[in-house]
DNA sequence: ATGTAATAATGAGTTTTTTTCATAAAATTG
DNA sequence: CAATTTTATGAAAAAAACTCATTATTACAT
């Protein structure tokens, strides 16, 4: 069978002009090179070179082969080239799933440095999980995993990222925007509007209203963030979102956040991470820039919790 | 070194799915599998499988591996076709060099057959040697040649073609076309066109004018056979060609072909190659056409002379 | 749960392939 | 024609690849 070092034989010998060069060349004997032409001859069928006074000249097959070994060696330098990138950690993708809904519109001011600091990364953020995110990442459906929810089990580690505060969000005109803390009964009329997701994974549910045995008035979901707070804006229902994400709309929309009971909903993001991935360095790299990327500052009537650094 | 062996595995395990698959498809062992990927990893320094329940699955380097295995595997395959091509004989380029200037246009009816026969086999013709055709023919610039003049040397193999006779054509309008047989003394006067190759090579000069002592009053050299007959049809001089090629002109141009000397300026074409050329059997294909290929019967006011079969 | 089947991983030993060494053969050069 | 350069070859050594036997892990079925 043609290989690789035949080819690179060939095309050696074509280089130096002697065989003796060529072997000199190649870290090999004289003897080695010949053996093997002499083989690779036997193989063919067909000789591949012939001796020209002292020196060797290439057969037609030879010559056709000096061809095919210019093409292909110079492909197998590139792969081993790529593959070293690869192994560097400098070439990859980075699949990274998220958990927590609004926790996109973090997510893309971390993209952005990190597609520029590692140009041969691709990045790709899943949303949608079949089982759970800590499945995808142990299955390695995705690489990284954002979410407040951290459960740990062997073979992940979990980095905080920041702490924040899930706070309810209302019209500025509405009724319980003159109050600063919402309690759970003050729901019992409202339209709750959330992020499609099952109800066990809404903590304004979970943390909140189930535990004080209250419910919303309605439940509607919707997709789309900036839809979402535009109809609250509106006075067409409440939500509950983190108040980073609040405070980016505070200046553009008519809004008030409140806090969730007194103490706040308070909340960590974390992002997680299979513990064998030391092979790629751009994991390191991206852990680092979304630990230097921080929400917006929540501020004016928005909760207090201050983000904490790890 | 990244091999043609971690390809043909690579893509192997990628179309089978399992290493004992794959192991079975390659007629090895499934151990044989998993050492050499172990190997080609250590050296890569990049993981290209990891399990995935009881079987494996591509990491991204390895599914970039497979990409590169898919396009090269093919490259190799079609190498190796065309070197079974060239081992058979039937892939190859046949560079035949003409000695004898006007052959060329004997050449030409040869080569059309042949290329219906050999489809794969190119041919180049050469008429321009930096020495002799004989030495070109066995430096292997040229596989065949052509010559009215072999020179028997080891190594080479002469094979008759056909005999002809050298004809001196004049305009039908010349005085010399009320004669059949041309004596040297009759050139004195004469203007020679002939091909621009050396005084020595011109059989007009060598065997029939130089030994008689005389010489054309003027010698001229013109490149085409066309335009030379055409300028002899006008009067403007007089050349010797063989008597086959004046026979096609003879219909269309008002030429006369007379003999040199009594018994004629007989020549016999030769076909040389390679002694140990066994290798293409496309040499003997081309043999065999050349030979099957006679010239234009000289007829009406030309000479005798019978082709010669051999 | 638990045994069974399927699959991959591993270590030791064997086989095959490649390489080297030593030397011969052939051709070029002064 | 001797000295030099270069390739060819056979035997031995070294390296690489492969197999065998066995273990480990996972999946599936009862």
């Amino acid at each position: 069978m043609l290989e690789r070092t035949h080819l690179a034989i060939l095309h050696e010998v074509d280089r130096q002009g002697t065989l003796t060069a060529a072997a000199r060349a190649l870290n090999l004997t004289q003897s080695a090179l010949s053996h093997a032409i002499r083989r690779l001859e036997r193989q063919a069928g067909t000789a591949l070179l012939y001796k020209h006074g002292r020196r060797l000249r290439f057969t037609e097959a030879g010559r056709y082969l000096c061809g095919v070994a210019e093409r292909l060696l110079a492909q197998f330098e590139h792969a081993e080239t790529i593959l070293g990138e690869f192994a560097a950690g400098r070439k990859g993708s980075l699949r990274i799933g998220v958990e927590c809904h609004p926790c996109y519109r973090w997510l893309v001011r971390v993209v952005s440095p990190f597609l520029a600091r590692w140009p041969d990364v691709d990045i790709d953020i899943r949303r949608e999980f079949q089982f759970s995110g800590i499945r995808a990442l142990i299955q390695h459906e995705i690489d990284m995993l954002i979410t407040p929810d951290p459960l740990h089990t062997a073979g992940l580690c979990f980095t905080p990222l920041f702490g924040y505060e899930m706070a309810l969000v209302t019209s500025r005109s509405h009724p319980l925007a003159k109050q600063k803390v919402a309690r759970p009964q003050d729901m019992l009329d409202e339209i709750l509007l959330s992020y499609p997701v099952d109800d066990e994974r809404l903590d304004i549910l979970n943390l909140f209203l189930t535990p004080a045995k209250c419910r919303p008035r309605k439940h509607k979901h919707v997709e789309d963030t900036e839809i979402l707070l535009r109809m609250v804006a509106a006075g067409r229902g409440v939500s509950a979102i983190p108040d980073w994400l609040a405070a980016e709309y505070l200046n553009e929309l008519p809004l008030h956040t409140l806090r969730l009971g007194e103490g706040g909903l308070q909340k960590q993001l974390y992002i997680g991470r299979r513990d064998k991935d030391r092979r790629a360095p751009f994991i390191d790299g991206f852990l680092e820039i979304a630990r230097d990327t921080k929400p917006a500052r929540p501020h004016t009537r928005a909760a207090q919790a201050m983000p904490q650094t790890p």
